[in-house]
DNA sequence: CAACGTAATTTTGAATTCATAATTAAGTCA
DNA sequence: TGACTTAATTATGAATTCAAAATTACGTTG
């Protein structure tokens, strides 16, 4: 027995750490339909394991809220619901306020050159108007911010909350007018993280957080969410 | 095979649901002492139950840092170090900050009535000076506030949070100067809120956390957590 | 045919088993 | 004796097994 002949198949490190990974990869890309059942046999048969590990590792995701456990039922895929949304914005928009402020203190300036290189492609990526390349250097800028606030579990609480927001492809509804607007709270971001100045580089942050709940909700209340 | 004769043994619920949750009581009272080996076998036998949900419940555990997991070597009750208070208390000052504010925009006069009590049992907690008492009643106020908050995914992470800063018992080495400090500090937190004050209130919890990281870090500094 | 009840099947939760890694104990030799 | 090997023991990680619960399939009756 094992030895599954599968070429995705998982050999090294922890099982269970490593099907968190797996798992959070499948439903933040909705290739585990939220709303939708966890597939439990399937799983284990195409990562090669059994069920134990799997089983881990769905618990853990449960805590994080990723999926819902049903007793005797099994596990669900939960999905973004509105509801979520006005209570995990907030939260985010504090987090990453206090992000700023941190940042602001700790950074040096090769991060800050660094990220002003980012801004930079990701401001190409918007010229072009390529978002799928936006979204991503997006979230890198987010990443070093984070990184330069010094604070293992700001960033570890920013990001089990951002997953959560991260389920759904909400950023293919980005209009014109909210793209630009980011752009441009994004210029401002940059400017005050170049000052250091923490107080003004918070707001901001909080700011963009709540149009981004804003241009989520317009989302999901358009109907976004009809995955099934 | 089992039936367990142990009194304590768990029959009801979601068994490593209900694990999670007496580890956790385990942890924060160091009847699992910081540091030390998560003894699996004793617990399987203490609960009467097999290894499987108690290692599951140990993963979820290990993702709220409450225990470390090392591959092939077990589980270990992680301790209060001096950095993580460093990196928990402003996380936990920006979350109550945001308690405040947006309990201050939800909480309904009776749940005002129903904290001013609580705030008055502290009082007389304080003047008797039974500490066991104050504690005990100041977490159910900062719970009130949180719950005032109506922000489901705030209180998760703000709980989360504050189990881990409550590992130790680090309230036996309050000193009188910083007890009447906090007690003031309560007075405060109380009177914006009675009064809606939102701002006022989100900065004085902040504040008051910022005392408590100071506090705590004396304990530790001072050898507190040399509990091995 | 539809609603109900019952048997077969599948899925789930948890105990058990098993291979392997880590630790401890015992033995060897300078 | 004490450092180093190697064997025995124990603990860990993960697969497997098993009982109970849930689901599905089937048949019965009105």
């Amino acid at each position: 027995m094992m030895q599954a002949p599968n070429p995705h198949a998982i050999t090294r490190k922890s099982l269970h750490h490593e099907l968190v990974d797996r798992l959070q990869t499948l439903i933040i890309n909705a290739e585990l339909e939220p709303g939708s059942k966890v597939p439990e046999k399937l799983l284990c048969d195409q990562f090669g394991v059994s069920r134990t590990p799997l089983r881990e590792a769905l618990k853990v995701l449960a805590s994080d809220g990723l999926v819902r456990l049903e007793p005797n039922r099994g596990a669900w895929v939960t999905r973004v619901t509105i509801e979520e949304v006005e209570e995990v914005f907030p939260v985010l928009g504090a987090l990453e306020a206090l992000s700023g402020e941190l940042a602001c203190k700790h950074i040096s300036d090769d991060e800050i050159a660094a990220i002003s290189d980012l801004h930079e492609q990701m401001m190409q990526s918007y010229k072009v108007r390529d978002l799928g390349a936006y979204f991503s250097i997006n979230q890198k800028i987010h990443r070093a911010i984070l990184l330069a606030a010094r604070n293992g579990t700001l960033a570890t609480s920013c990001q089990a909350l951002s997953l959560r927001m991260q389920r759904a492809r909400y950023l293919a509804n980005m209009t014109q007018g909210r793209w630009q607007e980011a752009v441009h709270e994004h210029e401002r971001i940059l400017e005050f993280l170049a000052a250091r100045d923490g107080p003004n580089l918070a707001r901001t942050l909080m700011d963009h957080m709540n149009s981004k709940r804003l241009s989520v909700l317009r989302w999901l209340q358009s109907g976004g969410a009809t995955t099934d």
